[in-house]
DNA sequence: TCACACCCTTGATCTAGGTCAATGCCAATT
DNA sequence: AATTGGCATTGACCTAGATCAAGGGTGTGA
């Protein structure tokens, strides 16, 4: 546990997620034997909805491939985004079998799913996983708090510059490349998904990037990909501190 | 794990969370006599930074008695609460030496610590400490996305109903008693402290709260203690499904 | 090629909540 | 009993972002 990295990490042995190589380091074969005979795939077109808040939810699951949203929703349709779920996220809870939000698929995904009674009494026998996936829920639990700022307290500019932000990040680190000043990337979400995202409404998305584009702090191909010259100027933009995020 | 119960318990056996019956029912002498070993109480005073952000943290601890909030700070001053610690509560991160966040004592505390690198071997010896805190940080995960609904979607008047309900459940958990229709409750936060949490001015939280009492949903006997006449009236007002929280 | 469905942009107007400022309350101190 | 200081309330006004409305691309299927 002291030298786990506190970054996801993308896919490194095979392609599930529980196998992360901070977890292989300190696994041994028959670990990951057993993994092995209870998972399985399952994919999802894009738009799908994989999971309802409510329903009864009888596997646990780490993304492969593809981006998911969690969202919640209020009797009158307001809703709000609560987390992105990138390849090697994880999905669902042990100990708990009623979803507490919607998760619908962005794009085409592949998801590695794990039934939820078995992978609890695995977790028992064997704690590396039990561990990982605490660092990873910690990690979460930074990761939504920090979006609580961004929620309550940032204008409408620096949520759009945020988001921008951690979608450049996330981009370079499946990449496996560093974030370096200047960086390009698609956009995967639409302009009401982000308006969902950041407690604003889509007008106000739309309007926002039209800015930061006129001042010339991104730039965009087509309405879905963007490139940002100066990603200091983004984080500057964002509100946040210089040095990124609280990551160590 | 299976049957955990997913709400937070209040003290039982003796006066440290890590105790919880929760855990104690699974654990031998052995396991809770090593966490003796390496634990010491500590106490702060109301108003008392416990932990600042940015800081080198050498233990991780859990609330006995008292209050704390979790806040994070932008440089301009915008400040965004993004946890109420409450008794049972858990507080810092194993594997994590930098604190992400200030920890403030609301009033008198006692907190039960732990040095970090010996309880981070702990956990790796005894697993069932590790799989308590699992669930308790699933739990704050879920309650963190609970809350940004609140932040990026509910108005001014549904954002205070809400956090007066948490108060109200939380005050009714502590108390051993169960959430019934009718309850009172002191408010331990200032309106600032209040506004900081809903992503609010001071001023807007003491318009809404005078809104609610003219309206007969609260009563305040002096500025710090409320009584709800009928909490399911409050519940509406709070924007919430009816049947109250995502529990199990 | 037309038409329909999406998604996005932009303008005009409205309003919830922010900002600024005055005042009130009450407990502690002198 | 006067003073100080920390909270809290209330009013008057302002503005960021919501709402309402119109139109513009682009892709897909008939």
């Amino acid at each position: 546990m002291q030298n786990a990295p506190t970054v996801k990490l993308p896919l490194e042995c095979g392609d599930c997620p529980i196998r992360h190589n901070a977890v292989c380091a300190r696994c041994n074969n028959e670990e990951l034997i057993s993994l092995d005979k209870i998972k399985y795939y399952r994919s999802f077109q894009a738009g799908q909805t994989i999971i309802w808040s409510g329903d009864e939810m009888d596997f646990v699951a780490s993304v492969v491939s593809g981006i998911a949203t969690l969202s919640q929703t209020m009797e009158d349709g307001r809703t709000q985004m609560v987390g992105l779920m990138l390849p090697s996220d994880f999905v669902g809870r042990p100990g708990r079998s009623i979803a507490p939000y919607d998760v619908v698929a962005v794009n085409d995904m592949l998801m590695c799913c794990f039934r939820r009674k078995p992978f609890e009494e695995l977790m028992i026998k064997t704690p590396h996983v039990g561990q990982r996936l605490l660092e990873m829920t910690l990690d979460e639990l930074d990761a939504a708090r920090e979006w609580m700022l961004v929620l309550g307290r940032k204008t409408a500019r620096e949520k759009i510059a945020s988001l921008l932000m951690i979608l450049g990040r996330r981009n370079a680190a499946l990449n496996m490349t560093v974030a370096k000043s200047s960086m390009e990337f698609d956009l995967p979400l639409t302009r009401e998904a982000m308006a969902d995202y950041l407690g604003l409404t889509l007008e106000t998305v739309s309007r926002q990037i039209s800015a930061l584009k006129r001042d010339g702090v991104i730039e965009l191909q087509g309405k879905r990909h963007v490139s940002v010259p100066d990603f200091n100027r983004l984080i500057d933009e964002s509100g946040d501190d210089a040095d990124g995020g609280l990551l160590t």
